[in-house]
DNA sequence: CCCAATTTGTTCGTATGTATC
DNA sequence: AGATACATACGAACAAATTGG
């Protein structure tokens, strides 16, 4: 295994070349840091391995504890992964959105938005979404949408399908964002549908059978359809803009009436 | 300290009522998801110190680098920080946006959105930020935004001058963010600000002496701040939106000349 | 200014678990 | 099944930082 070596060596090299500046930062810190700039000097791209535990704490003359602690604060943010065993180690993760989404919902821990928050950025976004994805639907998409519709375009036969079909329906746009071309556009608007799926007033009205008019919802998620097929990326803007007016009206209308 | 003494009670009381599904995760994950349940249990808020790291080795039956790591992931996604010495610990630590986004800019390390991508979020958020804002803002918070214009109102003396007015160009609408009512709305557009600053295009952009029309821009940001301040929203957003357009151009066509 | 107490931070040696061959 | 290679967990000791006298 010559490359082995030449990474070992490669590391070493790339940590006594930035060796100034010590104890400025905590040591975990220090060493987490030089890892991302290898990462990127190096140009690994998800899937590369890192260095065993082993080189790490040799290269940064450092104890194990405190490598972990390194890793432990890189797997948290999401670029590395580990795995135990023969030809295990850190790896470079590839970054995943649903990751990226926890880690925010943590920064919303003590001060949640509101419902109104939320929908003000769906209303302002989810239009942009389907104005972008008119005409390039491919036809499976198209179907697990529809599949998708169909969880929910019948009445519930109990408690439990009555909730699934709310999950459903909140599917139905997380799958649009994901088809999103735009994938900052996506990302964020997934974001505001994890937030909804969390929030605890949201939660208690998908939890509450209530009397929603099934028609006129289902009626927007038709239309929309049929305009994202046809191509009319004006018209989907428009239907899905009165979609989420209409959303956040009963969304508010539900939450004042269970509290 | 008989308050200590009940806090330390219920931790080992909240991890022995929660026993059960051993070994389905890796322990430092296990004890950090217990600690946060704590935390809300516990109605805990920023500021707050939590158990010391002996109380928690006690409690979960752990090791000390177990414990450590564990802390190390709360700590990384800024839930916590910690001080060492009399008095100290780790505390509930109040969300920072900037650290939010700093977590998010690794999840965007690999694949940054283009320049059209990011403009696709302002074109649709920054308008509503304008209009939520007309009439709420104070007279020093106008005295403040007056400022930041008056940095960039000239021609710029020197190519690092040039530098300092375009990212205070960016600092206006990053207050305006600040101020926002919605403070998802004005996270997200925090957010979109962020990766610009670190977007490569729009740094060789920055770092350009380029020949912009400087009235034009100007004229936007006044006319923005009269709306402001006479409460018209809807004009607001009508002119933050033809900003937005107008930028996105400009970043465009400068990108397109220096690639 | 230093000394002592307290609490986190770091190190080391060892043992255990886990996946591969 | 057994050997090997790796991460994971443990426990005791020591170092550094911070506070208050």
């Amino acid at each position: 295994m010559p490359k082995e070596r030449e990474r070992k060596t490669s590391l070493v090299e790339a940590v006594e070349r930035l060796a100034p500046s010590r104890r400025v930062k905590r040591r975990p810190e220090e060493i987490g840091d030089r890892i991302k700039e290898y990462i990127r000097a190096e140009r690994l791209i998800p899937g590369d391995r890192l260095p065993q535990e082993r080189d790490l704490i040799e290269a940064f003359k450092a104890a194990k504890g405190t490598v972990r602690e390194a890793m432990k604060a890189l797997e948290t943010q999401g670029l590395i992964f580990t795995r135990s065993g023969p030809g295990g180690g850190a790896f470079v993760a590839r970054p995943s959105a649903q990751h990226a989404m926890e880690l925010l919902s943590t920064h919303f821990f003590f001060d949640q938005p509101s419902l109104s928050d939320i929908y003000a950025i769906r209303k302002a976004l989810e239009p942009e979404v389907a104005a972008l994805l008119a005409g390039k639907v491919t036809t499976e998409q198209l179907i697990a949408l529809e599949d998708t519709i169909r969880i929910y375009d019948h009445p519930p036969a109990d408690l439990d399908e009555h909730y699934r079909q709310r999950v459903a329906e909140l599917d139905f746009h997380a799958i649009l964002a994901r088809l999103c071309p735009n994938p900052l556009l996506g990302f964020l608007v997934g974001l505001t549908h994890n937030l909804l799926r969390e929030h605890p007033a949201a939660c208690r009205i998908y939890a509450d059978p209530a009397p929603l008019s099934r028609e006129e919802g289902l009626s927007f998620q038709y239309r929309l359809l049929a305009a994202l097929k046809e191509g009319r990326g004006e018209d989907a803007h428009t239907i899905a803009s009165e979609h989420m007016i209409f959303a956040e009206r009963y969304m508010l209308g539900r939450a004042a009436a269970l509290a």
